[in-house]
DNA sequence: GTGAAAGCGCTAACAG
DNA sequence: CTGTTAGCGCTTTCAC
């Protein structure tokens, strides 16, 4: 092993260990991926060699040869969310199960569509796909669309998905919240909105609903990236002046929403009575928080699930179905801040 | 377009862009990976061959061929950690830029060194390969050491590297944690610490120099995976009858933490003065609680930068050098927790 | 600056 | 159940 170990890679091939064991290198092959349709005797022989000789088979070779390289290419904007976490983890595990190997690029908020991305991804001959759902340049789009493998898009219901989908409406899931606020009675309405396009698809949605409500839209505030529990709190101080009313206020992630209650708390804010609040995500911050705060379930760990499991049907040789197009249920979670 | 979308992959190959462009493949090949040495006007040719055509190259026969799949694989236990989501996020930024993908093997707890996790990336011919410092089966090691790539090990200072690290001892971190709070004063100390061997060296480390200086360790609470908020706003609940004078409290995370001065907020517990808290990460929930806590910096985004640096130092070429073992720096951020 | 030949290490397909 | 023959699509190497 030592001295073996100077040689740059493992030398070790397929033809070593058939030599070592006396069979044909097909018979490795066979041994390792078929085991079923090889003689005991000849199994065991083939694994102790395999094991002397410390074989660890190329699967670049092998996918080259068998068109099959059994790893799936991931986009996400980022993992530094906990929807995007959870997603990837659970994707990531339910692939494995399965013998696959994930390729994970992170594309940045505004990039999932980019084609030198998806280029280089395809460029990898992954067997399937997973992306965020995302606007495409027209090359990319074609370029998903001709690559042949299935692909699943998330979290975004597209106008026009490449292949099987999985997701909600955002501007519908704002509207929602809206909706939901009006129902409690409130008619003065404010927003705070990371710049992301799907968090501004859910605040536009959220604020097209309480106008067309009759209600009273004072403020969509931006927040400039990276949105922050501290923006949050930062945000809260800069409308307080405008505070004079029953408020609803829908926060675009749970981060923000934290950081406004706990500046309400601070600044001796009556929530929700004068301010009530929504955030958006269910994460442990919004459980956690003293008191809990009213937020909108996203799965993003059943998603993950969910999509790798349409993916291992289609690679299973399953074709198209109606369900390949599914609507991600979201609900709002209520608790103490509305 | 739509008719080539039929066939399965891209059915375009290099040769099918030689003859487009009446060159050999080999050209074709130049001016993808060398375009400085093809004349201008072939250059052009090609390239218009490739945009026609929509050619994709297969990098998988492109790293059968030249023994460089220019991949690399990270293990990590989780990514659902700001520390792991960090280190994972800046390192694939990073090998991104430098032309290489990042395959994502998520290992749960205990599982880093797993022989059978190690073998198929390993299969894939990673051209080098980032590790959550663990302990590893002997065969793991070996194979890792046979592979003959650069390696990088990140986050624990093992005993015997396998070639590259930059981590710390976590043990050590709690000894010091342990330290500042002897100098001002404390004798009566708690830890509470989540299940996975780090942490629990950490507060090992901590305990122990504790005991050595004469203070008293009142409590070391494991708390069952995964650690939380909640759990830390329980762990504090269950000790609370012991919490009779002065007390150190050091968390294993700055979750738990969190939850540990949420509750102590809600019981009207005084701190610091009753009750001193360190946290352990510098989160944005160690900042952004009210009050801020004190909670140990380590640097997960720096960390992934620096072991995308040292691995690509290394692919470029050089030969290993002494500051191969890199101490990550940590330290004490001071709150108004202690 | 460009091309031709010869694999990289494995597996599909077909014998036997 | 096992072996043989051909590649998979690219790049290395060596000519020119």
């Amino acid at each position: 092993m030592a001295a073996a170990a100077r040689g740059k890679h493992t030398p070790v091939k397929i033809t070593d260990v058939a030599a070592e064991a006396g069979v044909a290198p097909m018979t490795v092959s066979r041994v390792i991926n078929t085991p079923d349709r090889v003689s005991p005797a000849t199994t065991a022989k083939v694994r102790a060699a395999i094991e002397k000789l410390g074989y660890v088979p190329n699967l670049i070779a092998g996918g080259l040869s068998s068109r099959r390289s059994r790893m799936v290419a991931a986009i996400v904007p980022t993992i530094a969310h906990p929807m995007f976490a959870g997603l990837v983890q659970s994707f990531t595990d339910a692939m494995r199960d399965a013998g696959y190997q994930v390729m994970l690029a992170l594309s940045g908020y505004g990039n999932d569509g980019d084609e030198a991305l998806v280029r280089t991804l395809l460029g990898r001959r992954p067997d399937a796909m997973l992306i965020t759902g995302a606007e495409y340049t027209p090359m990319a789009w074609q370029l998903l669309q001709e690559a042949g493998i299935p692909i699943i898009e998330v979290w975004e219901r597209t106008a026009r998905p490449i292949d099987m989908l999985i997701g909600f409406d955002h501007a519908e899931l704002g509207a929602r919240v809206a909706e939901f606020f009006l129902a409690k009675g409130h008619d003065r309405f404010v927003a705070f909105t990371a710049v992301d396009s799907r968090a501004q698809a859910r605040t536009r949605g959220f604020a097209d609903a309480a106008r067309k409500a009759g209600a009273t839209v004072l403020r969509t505030r931006v927040v400039p990236a990276p949105s922050t529990i501290m923006s949050g709190r930062e945000s809260l101080r800069e409308i307080l002046p405008e505070l004079t009313g029953r408020t609803a206020l829908f926060c675009s992630s749970d981060q923000l929403a934290f950081g406004v209650m706990t500046e309400a708390r601070m600044q001796g804010l009556a929530v929700p009575d004068l301010l009530a609040v929504c955030g958006f995500g269910n994460f442990e911050l919004s459980a956690a928080s003293e008191p809990p705060f009213t937020t909108v379930n996203v799965e993003g760990v059943t998603t993950g699930r969910m999509a790798a499991e349409m993916l291992l049907r289609r690679l299973a040789g399953e074709p198209p179905r109606d369900t390949d197009i599914v609507e991600v249920p979201y609900r709002i979670v209520e608790r103490a801040s509305t």
